[in-house]
DNA sequence: ATGGTCGGCAACCGA
């Protein structure tokens, strides 16, 4: 099976890139972010026409996740919490047997910020909701925008950005935390190498090229998906190089 | 050097 994770900065701007790498990949899960449409709005019919089920979660402008999927997900929550304060960042489902999670980090804008705060107690409720309610002895994965690098290697110029939100020691121990509850990360299982990266900054003119980028997109995996993976890869469309679309697909094929 | 560019959506906010 093939999973796939990608920020997509606008589900609607960026259809025709998606559309084509869903045609070119056939991937049986899609899981998205950052679709910036209201439900109402979201672009349906192009995802069913290509042979899709799409589960999705929208707010206006800001936000929103959807899970692109061949099996119909069962199972389906779309929010992390009970309370009203959503900002459609979270879905989860279950494809066959394996439960997917997708998620929007929120990016915490800087250190010290009530947004900052925001991203720790959202990561730590993340975290407990998993722990809550999965077994790290079951399929899961739980993939999507963390918006935090691990490693210096994760990022371009780690001198820099140390400290720095996205890079600051306070996030990396709450997503450090995951793994030590059960999910692998499956990139990093397969590449040890630094220099790979999901995402690159608008504002830095020809980052990808360049490759100043950071990897702060995921897929974990609890063992009994991460033992199966066989091949994880990050995917660029040529259109990414003319136009930067802030990030990349990240890939994922488990073989049983 | 304290800028730069996107997308949504109608003035700026978020990234």
């Amino acid at each position: 099976m093939k999973f796939a994770t990608f920020n997509t900065n606008s589900v609607r701007a960026r259809l025709p890139i998606i559309k084509d790498w869903l045609d070119r990949e056939r991937p049986d899960v899609l899981c998205v972010q950052e679709t910036k449409v209201q439900d109402k709005d979201f672009p349906v019919d192009p995802f069913e026409e290509a042979g899709y089920h799409v589960i999705f979660k929208g707010q206006k402008s800001y936000n929103g996740v959807a899970i692109i999927s061949r099996i119909p997900p069962d199972d389906i929550l779309l929010n992390l919490y009970d309370k009203e304060d959503e900002q459609a960042r979270f879905i989860s489902v279950r494809i066959g047997d394996i439960s997917v999670i997708n998620v929007y980090v929120p990016q915490g804008f800087a250190v010290g910020t009530d947004k900052f705060a925001y991203k720790l107690s959202w990561l730590n409720d993340l975290l407990k909701h998993i722990k809550e309610n999965y077994d790290p002895a079951q399929p899961l994965l739980v993939v999507g925008d963390f918006n935090v690098a691990l490693e210096p290697i994760d990022v371009f110029d780690p001198e820099k950005f140390r400290g720095e939100v996205g890079f600051h020691p306070d996030e990396q121990a709450i997503l450090r935390q995951f793994p030590d509850w059960g999910l692998v990360d499956v990139f990093r299982k397969h590449e040890p190498a630094g220099g790979h990266y999901t995402f690159w900054d608008y504002m830095i003119p020809n980052a990808l090229k360049r490759k100043m980028g950071w990897r702060i997109d995921y897929i974990l995996a609890t063992a009994p998906l991460a033992e199966k993976s066989a091949r994880v890869r990050i995917d660029t469309d040529a259109r990414m190089l003319e136009k930067p679309s802030d990030h990349t697909f990240l890939v994922a094929e488990f073989h049983f």
